[in-house]
RNA sequence: UGGCCCGUAGCUCAGGUGGUUAGAGCGCACGCCUGAUAAGCGUGAGGUCGACAGUUCGAGUCUGUCCGGGCCAACCA
């Protein structure tokens, strides 16, 4: 113990100290603080500001994709807009003109939900409003929350163009998407086919999936036998062993019937195949028994699947069957339909077709299959059309029932009959099939079951399935002027030619690619682009005009795609060329995604609007549910218009999980909304988790990351602040050159100078994991825990000329330079704060800077290794003074002046001019060379390297608290080192 | 059910082409400092790398199966 530590009070020397001063809070206040910067961002227009100081620079453009304009803003779109700001910030600070214009997608079907519940609650109905007037609300109900969402994503920090964004429905977005439509229809890309959808009779209307409600209902139920027409040993049997298509199994299927159940009788007339499936194993079974009259009677031969015979055997009354053999189904070429020649029609054969939906749980094992009534059905029966086409069988799809539930012509035989009425009740459709069938001895069995049925949302009626013309994009058609291209080849190949990150999306859009049907376009829909086509009543030809098209275009953009549906609108368009009573105007609006899909060509490529977007977009980001949606969507619109996707790389993130990694949902109560976030903690906190976290994966999310990204984002902050308040000291003039620089402020500068590098590489690839991960260490590692523990006696000690305090002062200036601009992509709000309190000047902003140009000299391997060594020796000196700590034998590593031994060469040689007792933060040490006692503390991983503690001897200086043998020599300044009664010396000569 | 993706310490993440006792930061515990102070420094404890099989002299890394989770498969975006 020293004289002056044992008890006489020290003089407090701390005012004569460099010591931190900082405006800067500890504690950050973002919530309060953040909507200050952007007010302050707003009124100095930095997005303006951005793009005139880059107007010459490459353009980067992240192209944005338009959120659906209803409802608040939900975590999800709060990382993605977050994402698509770091990497527009980041591109900007490396050198880019990285504008960005956000979007919005304001037609489809969620809003005209919204509206009409608006109706139902004041009782009114929506068929009851012209269409014009409801079109008006949803366009007022979408502004409204374009409006709110665009607070939220400014609220977020998102710098971009919000005076001036894109909506899908402002007029000139509404006309050019007609005009993309009619481009993909004047090259022969568009066709008329048709597909089953939900269909409501009551209402008149087709029904998305949420609009349905399963409820009981009661069906008829029939089990019906289609004649076998023929059978062969050709058709593939795979099953080894299996099936045995022998010659005795094939006669035995002569005169057979394949017997098929449905509890939609109703649907018989427009069945077309039979479903199989090869997994299951079927017999030939014949009725040795069964009562008078009865309609499966004696003698005849069910195909039927073996777990099913008994209970259909059951169901049909039967007393006593025999089975005869295996049958394979596949060697059944084809069937009657069972009301062949009924009406003069269904003279057609039905096949079987082998699929993967049919189960041996209930009915036959064979599904009737009526491929304009079922989803099922529907597809097999398009994937089906190689195998229809070599049986000669026509693949085209009936319409059955009209739109009022009665049968058509394609019911021959059965026209007028009804399949449900106005008021939602069953008509005689049914009851009408099965007395035909019966009078034919077409029917086995029938029955009701108690089932649960799709109904109307709206009504509460029972729907059908109906099939319904739709407008399709062919995939697979030839459609370049020189032949042997199609759509589907030209997204293959622009997928190929398309950056993804993560990898692993170019995969999954290929395949999707690869694997989907025509593109349907249509919908029928209020609110929405029309499909801007005029429909031949005669011909069925799409009427290609560059005339009309043009005047349909011409119109939108003056009053918007209402003007489709103002009275008199087909004659106007058609002129006097064409009339109006010879065409049928197409009432159907584009799916939405096809409306996203053409963005790229009226916002990339709109440049009176928007001068700095290129096209294609240097990038699209989104989920990666996106795959099928956006990316999906724009890829085959840009290939059926341009030829070439839209963009050059692709980025997807995942999904943002609870903290379990569970989905977030209102009823599991695990989500959390980023409004509450940026109330509580601020943007930049939430900005912070985007950037630690590995955004290609699926994102967690709760109160234990949150508390982690607070805690780092803490450390960050004070580490800033630190430097901050010795910066206040800082004079341009006292700036050293780098060859006059202690060496460990070279280390610094190397650091800088790989980090630059590190910084930038990781930008280029849109990794802010890795720029946080880099930066949060050093600044832990290198810089508090380390050189600023160590610098900590120079700054605030050392007297106003010592050029080591000014070295360490040009450091701190450049590590302040570097980390504000490596950190403001992410940590926009604070950076500014930060960058703002050494930059009063007015318009400074630390966003209208670049990443620091870092000279290439400041990179020293060298020395950098020589450090290594260094910090080794240091390593062992801290673990020796730590068992001195614990055995209450010094507190403060000051009072330490250990002994240190170094056997090994390459310590020696690394230490040879340097001061370990500045290093290690010891009052003094001894160096010597040699191995060092046994009993010297030691480090496993640093061998050679002992050290003797010993406290250090002399008196505790009251200015630096360094205890020194000097304390006390120099006789102005009795109770301070000689440093710093120089340091008192100099700030009396200066009349401090 | 099918296509694609994921599963390393309490948290966020590192762990080229398989090779010694699996790393970092934060958090936590303990100690120090009291001139970054609702801060700073040090030391330490935490992992059968989702499970099980297999290939291999050797697997967190390769293969298969399973378990758990996610996205897609809507006239939802």
């Amino acid at each position: 113990m020293t004289d002056t530590a044992a008890g006489a009070a020290e003089t407090d020397y701390s005012s004569t100290l460099f010591l931190p001063e900082t405006a800067f809070p500890m504690r950050a206040g973002l919530p309060e603080r953040e909507p200050v910067w952007l007010k302050r961002w707003e009124d100095m227009d930095i997005y303006k500001l951005q793009r005139e100081q880059a107007a010459d620079r490459p353009l980067f453009t992240l192209h944005d994709g338009p959120p659906y304009a209803n409802g608040n803003i939900h975590i999800g779109h709060a990382l993605n807009k977050t994402l698509k700001d770091m990497i527009s910030r980041s591109q900007q600070f490396l050198g880019h003109n990285a504008a960005y214009v956000p979007g919005w997608d304001c037609h489809g079907l969620p809003i005209e939900w919204k509206i009409e519940e608006q109706y139902r609650a004041k009782g009114k109905d929506k068929n009851e409003v012209p269409i014009i007037e409801f079109r008006q609300e949803c366009r007022t109900f979408a502004e409204q929350w374009v409006d709110i969402q665009r607070e939220e994503f400014k609220r977020l920090g998102v710098l971009g163009e919000w005076d001036v964004p894109y909506l899908t429905m402002s007029f000139d977005a509404e006309a050019q998407i007609a005009r993309e439509l009619m481009k993909v229809s004047m090259s022969g890309q568009l066709y008329r086919g048709s597909k089953p959808v939900m269909w409501s009779v009551v209402e008149r209307t087709a029904l998305a999936e949420a609009e349905i409600e399963y409820a009981d209902y009661e069906s008829d139920t029939i089990w019906v036998k289609f004649p076998v027409l023929g059978a062969s040993a050709n058709v593939d049997t795979k099953a080894e062993g299996g099936f045995a298509a022998s010659a005795d199994a094939i006669r035995g299927l002569d005169g057979a019937f394949v017997v098929i159940w449905t509890t939609t009788p109703w649907t018989i007339p427009a069945n077309r195949a039979i479903s199989y499936s090869s997994r299951i194993s079927y017999g030939l079974y014949e009725i040795t028994e069964a009562p008078e009259g009865n309609w499966a009677s004696v003698g005849e031969r069910y195909v039927l699947a073996d777990n099913l015979a008994a209970e259909v055997f059951t169901k049909a009354k039967v007393t006593g069957t025999k089975r005869l053999h295996d049958v394979d189904p596949g060697t059944i070429t084809a069937c009657a339909h069972p009301l062949r020649g009924f009406g003069g029609g269904y003279t057609f054969d039905v096949p079987l077709l082998d699929g993967d939906h049919v189960t041996d749980d209930t009915g036959t094992g064979f599904v009737h299959t009526a491929p304009g009534h079922g989803l099922d059905d529907f597809e097999i029966w398009m994937n089906s059309g190689r195998l229809l086409a070599e049986k000669g069988i026509d693949s085209a799809i009936p319409y059955v029932v009209g739109d009022d539930g009665f049968y058509t012509k394609d019911a021959p035989g059965l026209e007028g009959a009804r399949v449900i009425d106005d008021n939602g009740k069953k008509g005689d459709a049914n009851q009408r099939v099965i007395t035909a069938l019966a009078e034919r001895h077409a029917m086995v069995a029938r029955g009701r079951v108690k089932h649960q049925y799709p109904h109307s949302w709206r009504s509460k009626k029972p729907v059908i399935f109906r099939n319904t013309p739709q407008w399709f994009v062919y995939m697979d058609r030839d459609i370049s002027a020189q032949g042997g291209d199609t759509l589907r080849a030209r997204a293959l190949r622009a997928i190929d030619q398309t950056k993804f990150y993560p990898a692993a999306g170019q995969n999954r859009l290929r395949s999707m690619i690869a694997d989907r049907p025509d593109w349907v376009l249509s919908r029928q829909r209020a609110w929405g682009v029309p499909i801007t086509v005029f429909v031949h009543r005669q011909t069925g030809e799409i009427l290609k005009d560059e005339i009309v098209n043009h005047r349909i275009a011409q119109s939108f953009e003056e009053e918007g795609a209402d003007a489709w549906y103002k009275p008199g609108a087909a004659a106007h368009y058609l002129g006097s060329q064409y009339p109006v009573e010879d065409y049928e105007m197409v009432t159907d609006v584009l799916d939405v995604w096809f409306d996203s899909g053409t963005t790229h060509s009226w916002v990339l490529r709109n440049k009176q609007k928007w001068p700095h977007l290129k096209f294609p977009a240097s990038m699209y980001l989104e989920g990666s549910d996106q795959h099928r949606g956006w990316f999906h969507s724009s890829l085959l619109e840009s290939c059926a218009t341009n030829g070439f996707a839209p963009y050059d790389s692709v980025l997807t993130h995942g999904f943002t999980m609870d903290g379990e990694g569970r989905k977030m949902s209102k009823s599991l109560g695990n989500t959390v909304a980023p409004q509450d976030i940026i109330k509580q903690y601020g943007a930049d906190i939430l900005r912070l988790w985007v950037a630690s976290s590995d955004y290609s994966e699926d994102l967690r999310l709760g109160k234990e990351i949150i508390q982690t990204t607070v805690d780092s984002y803490r450390k960050l902050r004070n580490t800033l602040r630190w430097l901050l308040g010795n910066l206040a000291h800082y004079q341009p003039t006292d700036t050293v050159a780098f060859a006059d620089m202690p060496e460990l402020e070279r280390l610094m500068l190397h650091r800088l100078a790989q980090l630059d590098g590190q910084v930038r590489t990781a930008f280029k690839e849109y990794d802010f994991r890795r720029v946080v991960t880099l930066l949060g260490n050093f600044m832990n590692i290198e810089l508090s825990a380390f050189y600023f523990d160590i610098r900590k006696d120079a700054l605030y000690c050392d007297p106003i000329s010592s050029v080591r305090r000014k070295a360490s002062l040009t450091v701190l200036h450049h590590l302040f330079d570097c980390l504000t601009a490596w950190l403001a992509p992410i940590l926009v709000f604070t950076m500014e704060e930060c960058w703002l309190e050494r930059h009063k000047e007015e318009g400074a902003s630390v966003h209208l800077r670049l990443l620091p140009e870092v000279p290439a000299e400041w990179l020293d391997d060298d020395l950098a290794n020589k450090w290594q060594l260094i910090r080794a020796v240091r390593r062992v000196v801290t673990g020796a003074l730590e068992i001195e700590r614990r055995e209450k034998r010094i507190g403060s590593s000051l009072e330490a002046a250990p002994q240190v031994f170094i056997a090994d060469e390459r310590y020696l040689t690394a230490l040879e001019g340097q001061d370990l007792a500045e290093i290690a933060i010891t009052s003094d040490i001894s160096l010597l060379a040699s191995e060092g006692p046994a009993d010297g503390f030691r480090l496993e991983d640093v061998p050679g390297v002992a050290v003797v503690p010993a406290l250090a001897e002399g008196n505790r200086c009251a200015r630096s608290w360094k205890v020194l043998p000097e304390v006390g020599s120099d006789p102005d300044f009795p109770d301070v080192s000689l440093r710093d009664a120089q340091a008192l010396r100099e700030r009396a000569e200066l009349g401090l």
